[in-house]
Parts: structure tokens; C-alpha cells; sequence
DNA sequence: TCGCCAATCTTTACGTTGTCTAGATAGGCT
DNA sequence: AGCCTATCTAGACAACGTAAAGATTGGCGA
């Protein structure tokens, strides 16, 4: 048994950590094929056996970042009326969790977009967030669809605008010790009572 | 007067031009500065004279962007009740017609969040956000932040999701011959009476 | 008008990256 | 025991960012 073996025996998996360490750790530009290689300890061609290309580690770290977010929004209990609540708490604080993952989770020109794997783990979100809505019919109706993507696009961008730094000033102007959170909280409660023409 | 004379003499708004038409033609991805100098006919190393590194080109571009959609946000001359409405179809019609572009300027790990010229544009959007909202307090309270960030979210996370490719899905399940601008009606309809706790 | 200066652009060079090719290694099956 | 195939390494090449040094020229002062 050498220090180095030959064959590393689970090399794939070695260099998705290897990846995501390096994204949460120097960002995304930071993360390339060699980098991923030096990180898991092998040759710098290692990487292109298993994932072909830069944007093929890139699409299986993103499928692997939309598993775990749906896996976390399905494991809310809570009752009907509040899970709406909790899907929007969880789904931000996932992108908080992990910054750089869920900005390249919606980075598509990066990605291979007819990846089998990323196109499931897609389709599995996806499901998570209409069923957290409440919706299950086949052929919804125009304003059931408005009702989703508001839900989504609410939450998502606050998410985005959030992770790039474009909220500060806001937060700046609020109480100090005030957390994204709060902000966060005030933006739901505003969009419940609806959220144009309110001033 | 020669074909090509050493000195340009408008190389730096040439570069940026450019630059657009490579964003514009082939993707962020394929804008590099060796790239703008080969459109515009320079020398590979002539960007980086005027504009320092990659990250001050991209920064230069962003900033175009954001001063161009701050004037199509104040050009709106509606009537207060529907300049809300007006501004956020023109927020999501920049998004459309310049993608690229827009998600440059809202990928600040690209950008040099420092440089002044980045900042003066983005306080000026910044201006017409709130303007637009009807807010001119110096120190608005929670309710107001909550109400300007979630008319910001929702149209700029509907932008974003549609960029990315995110929505076909939701899109393929309206009346055939529906535009995303129709999902988008349908979403501001739902915003307006009350986002959560309707389905 | 002459000459110099500084801004502008080119040339050269170096390290890093993605990616292709050929070769080395070894686990496992017959 | 031997081979086959999956796995990994070594080497090479073009493109890129970026720095340094050189070339060119418009314009300003004497």
C-alpha cells in the first residue's frame, strides 16, 4: 500500500468535495479542472476522464446543490398554512448556506443544460416548490402559474440580490443589528397583504 | 492617412462597443479582452491600457448598463398609479433585450465592486427604485423596506428565471402562443392581491 | 518652426488554463 | 495465470490574462 495509489478508487466523489471546498473557499472562478485536481491530490487531467469537461464537474456539482435544496424543502412539517413560510425560509437560507453553489446552480451558461442528471434534479425541485404551493393539478390555471412564479421570484430574487451585495444600502438604513433575515421577514409580510400600491 | 493609424484616437469607446457586440453575439463567456481587441481591431494588449484587467472592462460595461436602464426608468411618464406597474415592465424588457448584459451586471464577482463609476450608476438605479416606489424618506421604515424589496425581488427574480431558462417548464403549460410577458402579467395580477396564502 | 514630452498603442514574454493524445497501472473476470 | 478494461498519469498545444519594454504621434512650450 503505497502513499499514493495508482487507482484512487472513488476519485468522482473525491473531486466533487474537492470542488465544492474550493467553491466555498475561493468562489467560483477559482474552481477549475486543475484546481479541482490539485485539491484531491491526483493529475491534472484526472478531473476530464470523469466529468469530460469544466462544465461537466460544474453541471454534477449543481444537480448534486439542487438535491440537497429539495431534499431540505422536503423535509419541512409544518402545517399547510406555514409551510409556505418555512419553503421561503429554507430556501434562503440555503443560498446563504452556500453562496456560491446556488449562484452556480442558476448560472446556466456554465452548465450543460441537457445533463440526464441536472434536467432530474430540475424536475425534483421543481415539484418540491409546486407542492409547497399547494399545486398538483396537471394543467394549472393562468393565475395559479402567476401564483407560483411570484412565490419563486420573490424569494429568488431577494436570494440573488441578497448574495450579490445589492441590499446593502437597504440594510444599511435599517435598525442596527438588523439581519438579512429581517429584511427578509419585512418583504413576506409586505407581499402578503400585496405588494403593489401599498406605498 | 494611413489604413490603420497607430493611434485610434476613440479606442476606449470603440473597446466598449465592442465588447457589447460580443456579449451581445456570443455570450459573456466568450468576452475576453483578447476577444474586444480582435473586434476592434487593436493590438491584443491595447484593453488593457485603458481599462487595467478584465474585471475593469466588465466594470465599465456594467455601469453602461445600469445608466441605460436608470434612463428607460425615468423616461416613464405615467400617472403615479401606473408607474409601478410601467416600471416593472421596463425593468423585465431591458432584462429581454439586453440578457447578457444584464446578468453581467448583476454578477459582482466579475466586477470591480469598488470603481466609481460602477457606483455612481448603480446609486442612481438605485435612486429610481425608490423613486418609483413612491419613497423619499431618508429613513424609511421596515414596512417601506419590505415594500421597495419586494417589488425589486419579484421582478428581478422573474428576470432572472426567465434568463436562465428556468420557467420553460411553467411556460409550456399556458395557452399556446403565450409570451413570457403574459406569466408575467399573471404574476404581478397574484402580487397584487396578496402572494402568500392564496392558492 | 523646432524639439521634447506624455499619452497611446504594439510587441514580446511568461504563467495558467482547458483539452486532446498516448501511455502507464491494476482490479477483476475467465 | 493471463488478459481486458476502467482508471489515472504525462506530455503537448492553443488561448487567455497580464506585465514589461519599445514604438509612434499629437500637442505644447520655447
Amino acid at each position: 500500500m503505497k502513499a499514493t495509489p495508482y487507482h484512487h478508487g472513488a476519485l468522482r466523489d473525491a473531486l466533487l468535495t474537492a470542488a465544492e471546498t474550493i467553491l466555498r473557499r475561493d468562489g467560483l472562478l477559482a474552481l477549475t479542472l486543475r484546481a479541482a485536481a490539485r485539491e484531491a491530490g491526483v493529475s491534472h487531467a484526472a478531473p476530464g476522464y470523469h466529468f469530460g469537461d469544466l462544465p461537466g464537474l460544474l453541471t454534477e456539482l449543481a444537480a448534486m446543490g439542487l438535491r440537497r435544496l429539495s431534499a431540505q424543502l422536503r423535509d419541512i412539517k409544518s402545517s399547510p398554512e406555514r409551510r409556505v413560510w418555512d419553503a421561503a425560509r429554507a430556501y434562503l437560507a440555503f443560498a446563504r448556506a452556500n453562496p456560491a453553489l446556488f449562484q452556480l446552480m442558476f448560472q446556466s451558461d456554465r452548465l450543460q443544460m441537457e445533463s440526464p442528471s441536472l434536467l432530474e434534479a430540475r424536475t425534483e425541485a421543481m415539484q418540491q416548490l409546486a407542492l409547497t404551493r399547494g399545486i398538483e393539478d396537471a394543467s394549472p390555471t393562468l393565475a395559479q402559474l402567476g401564483y407560483v412564479t411570484g412565490g419563486w421570484a420573490i424569494v429568488h430574487g431577494f436570494a440573488m440580490l441578497l448574495l450579490d451585495g445589492r441590499l446593502t444600502p437597504l440594510l444599511a438604513g435599517m435598525p442596527p443589528g438588523s439581519t438579512p433575515e429581517d429584511l427578509f421577514e419585512a418583504m413576506l409580510a409586505s407581499a402578503e397583504k400585496g405588494l403593489i400600491g401599498y406605498s
